[in-house]
DNA sequence: ACCAAACTATACCTTAATGGTGCACTTTGT
DNA sequence: ACAAAGTGCACCATTAAGGTATAGTTTGGT
């Protein structure tokens, strides 16, 4: 029941940027230095943050990478969900396959009693954007 | 960022107990049987829910498990931590030692958005006990 | 006293997910 | 033309999850 450490390297990722004058280039190496991730890894990661339209990939010498949107227009579930897919609490949430209920698996009581929690979780998690989280920083 | 199907087995397991009448004490056969969980992998988590005190166990012929509180005194967080242990949406809420964060740990906005979510997060899950949730069931 | 039916404990195995690397390729500025 | 960037895919290593095996203990019934 946690995300996973690339996702948060992601989270950091984008609240770096954030940090950055909107519109600036940053190169990969640059970020993999000052965030301590390893930049083979750290690339994957940011193609999929690209894939996801959170950042823009600028190709060729002085190239890197920038965000897509203004840090407030990026919430901590957009980068959860570009990294990890959709969030779900209990995997038959996603899909009623794979609900573990054995009779009618239209009225699982666990599936009810998750899925209105898990509705909060990711309204919360959406509710925050990157402009909330940098805004405390010197 | 989901639960275990080992803890979706357990929240399963807690109900269908809870639909027993209180002290009925039931064989592991027979919860396998009707949860479909295959029998040596669900005695180690009955385990699991004994040792977190959430379960009476009886040995001997005739033994099996019985609930230890009433429904209504079991949350789905008891029973999920009981079988993954304390829950944190993000490594380092746990440990400070496992921040991904270069510079001062004190100070990391990802873990201060995280850990006010994940608040929410516990408190909903502790909110909801076995007896809400089979009192919609035939 | 003995046996069978239950749970206990620990160790092990298999598979899948996660974190991380390597290599050949493409794009672009100078 | 070439170096500095990102791309894409394949691969590897480690860990966690799901599941199984084996030997032992407790208890009720004969």
């Amino acid at each position: 029941m946690k995300i996973t450490q690339e996702s948060d390297y992601a989270l950091r990722v984008i609240a770096y940027l954030s940090k950055a004058e909107y519109g600036d280039i940053i190169e990969a190496q640059r970020i993999a230095e000052t965030q301590a991730i390893p930049l083979r890894f750290l690339l994957k990661l940011l193609r999929k943050l690209h894939h996801a339209d959170l950042l823009k990939s600028y190709r060729g010498s002085h190239g890197g990478f920038a965000l897509n949107r203004l840090p407030g227009e990026i919430s901590l579930k957009d980068v959860i969900e570009a990294i990890e897919g959709p969030i779900y609490v209990n995997p038959c949430l996603g899909n009623i396959q794979f609900c573990n209920l054995v009779t009618d698996k239209t009225e699982c009581q666990v599936h009810l009693a998750l899925s209105q929690i898990q509705e909060r979780f990711l309204r919360d998690l959406a509710r925050v954007t990157f402009a909330d989280l940098i805004k405390y920083e010197s």
